[in-house]
DNA sequence: CGACCTGGTGTTATCGCTAACATCACCGGC
DNA sequence: GCCGGTGATGTTAGCGATAACACCAGGTCG
């Protein structure tokens, strides 16, 4: 009767490797007061027996985890889906994983069962993605003392928070417009109780009144390319209108699209400019050009910010903002004489 | 000095309660032989401490992890994004948190990484979604023992495997052209390499002679609507065409658009259907016709699966296949005369 | 009415690791 | 040539839970 034997563990290294555990455990944890021979040998014995290390057990006595807890809307929309998936990919190669809980609703009841779902499985640190301020306000009732880091959250408070520069790159796109001649530039905004639709509106108000522009209305919309759709219908029959910027890159497609039923051609008689930087934006007609946020750069400062609070419990400069890229494609061009 | 005293422990809530640790790992693992009376004083110890059991601490000695870990592509693909999404809301109702590794490409040299960090942590079994031949070979690799359910796989392998009933799904969405009064219907198509779209081909296939109809050469694309976009600019070309089914809802829309340049009104004169029910495909002009899979049935089925490899170390059935449903909007109807 | 079960509870060993201390050989300096 | 320092290693004691067994009271049964 063969009994399926258990992994081995660290004593059994130690046999194969004729040393004590605990000479193991300070090969496995890089102590310096090591011989060579023997980390040698032991690390021969290690891959031998296929060995790894109990993370239970570990962190059994350490009391910490190597898992971190992510808080995030059950969307697929691109932005936090990006984000989400870059900060998987950052966690992972830090030696983290990365458990995720889903919310319907970013509520703070919601919010508050997750967190204390992670805080269940005592992970080392949150993270909460919260682009809208209905999330931004659950966090106050997250307790302190739980590393805790927002991304996309509120730039207002003055919790630690890493966001793209929303304004920022919308300050450029509009720039752009500007720059290529067009008198003013419209925009169709996303939902007014994000963030990140916020910030955005922001920037390309302050791109006009540096340039001394006429600040036209905001065409308000969801981040649909229906509701694009629609701003741009209405956009597409004024004839002084020749340049959009939009907040994401599904309304610019929406938008697009209006203009081209009307017969307005996009650069031609009208540019346009989005935010995201989807994959299909290079295979809109015509290629979009667009803001691209570095979600990579997020996720790493988001993961940085998040272990220096681990360890000291303290971070010094708690907010982080991260500079987008404007990619310029072919829906940019001068307005028609 | 105060030193932040450390979590409860099971001791704590034991002398609070006046009754021995064991005790309180009985009321918290529902034993039957605890009277009432001290489960209910063992409770409100608990509740007072905001006591909550040390995961490691159980681990350790159970030898099993609360963990499931999920491979999946780094990718924002809807299909892949929202069953992930969705395995991921199952597993935390069953009390699983869900650890997830992304994998760039689909080879076997990324997979068989991701499975290792997984069983690095000890995880209570793997779910990897592996939508293209390439990852279901990488399979081959993951060593015997540990609990595996793959989504989305390759139906024709012996492993435990859920999967979206693609052909059903496509004979249906086909069928419901042909009984509209369509001749025969043409078919665009996603990547070959992926069982999605071989799997809605077939269905497609399956119909078309069922109904002994005609069968049209297969339209290949990505599943992109860029791709459907070229793709339906040649099928605007043909005036035979009156009915396409296309692999997905992303495809569809550019046919969507494709036809509405070329002046052929959808569903007037060429009748459209789609796959995957996009959150947006009902914004679509027109509303777009689809078909939308169960992806929560196929979450509850793959843990169901997946806890059943757990706890017998075998299955009995170990494939599950989800039907579809259509979904009936505006962009079917009978032909031109 | 003593043997035996059974429900409720406590005691002890154990999981696999790290931290802290113990040990021992070897070194240089006065 | 004895002393303290230092580098390499071993020994021991937990971390916080579950499992296995021990124990004890009270009821059942032959």
């Amino acid at each position: 009767m063969e009994k399926t034997s258990r992994d081995p563990a660290m004593t059994d290294v130690a046999r194969l490797a004729g040393v004590s555990h605990q000479t193991v455990s300070r090969v496995l944890n890089n102590h310096p007061n090591v011989r060579e021979q023997t980390r040698l040998r032991v690390q021969a014995a290690i891959k031998e027996l296929d060995y790894r290390p109990n993370r239970a057990a570990r962190a059994l006595v350490t009391g910490k985890t190597q898992l971190i807890g992510v808080v995030a809307q059950n969307s697929t929309l691109y932005g936090p889906a990006s984000l989400l998936s870059a900060f998987e990919e950052a966690a992972g190669q830090a030696g983290f994983a990365v458990s995720v809980g889903r919310v319907k609703v970013l509520d703070r009841g919601s919010i508050a069962a997750a967190v204390e779902r992670h805080r269940d499985q005592r992970v080392a640190g949150i993270v909460v993605i919260a682009p809208t301020s209905s999330a931004a306000d659950a966090l106050a009732d997250v307790p302190a003392g739980v590393p805790l880091v927002t991304v996309d959250g509120d730039p207002d408070r003055p919790t630690p928070l890493v966001t793209v520069d929303q304004a920022r790159g919308a300050f450029e796109a509009t720039m752009h417009l500007l720059k290529a001649g067009h008198e003013t530039v419209w925009h169709v905004s996303g939902p007014a109780d994000w963030f990140d639709a916020a910030g955005r509106v922001e920037g390309w108000r302050q791109a006009l009144d540096t340039a001394s522009a006429e600040v036209p209305p905001v065409v308000a919309a969801d981040w649909s390319a229906a509701s694009g759709y629609r701003a741009g219908q209405m956009l597409a029959r004024m004839p002084e209108v020749t340049a959009v910027f939009c907040s994401n890159d599904h309304l610019a497609l929406g938008v697009l699209r209006a203009m081209s039923e009307r017969g307005r051609s996009v650069p031609r008689d009208v540019s346009v400019v989005g935010f995201d930087d989807v994959p299909e934006a290079a295979y809109f007609i015509p290629p979009l050009t667009t803001v691209r946020p570095d979600f990579a750069a997020v996720a790493r400062e988001t993961l940085g910010l998040l272990l220096e609070q681990v360890s000291d419990g303290e971070t010094t400069r708690p907010q982080r903002t991260i500079a987008p890229m404007l990619v310029s494609r072919e829906s940019v061009a001068p307005p028609p004489k």
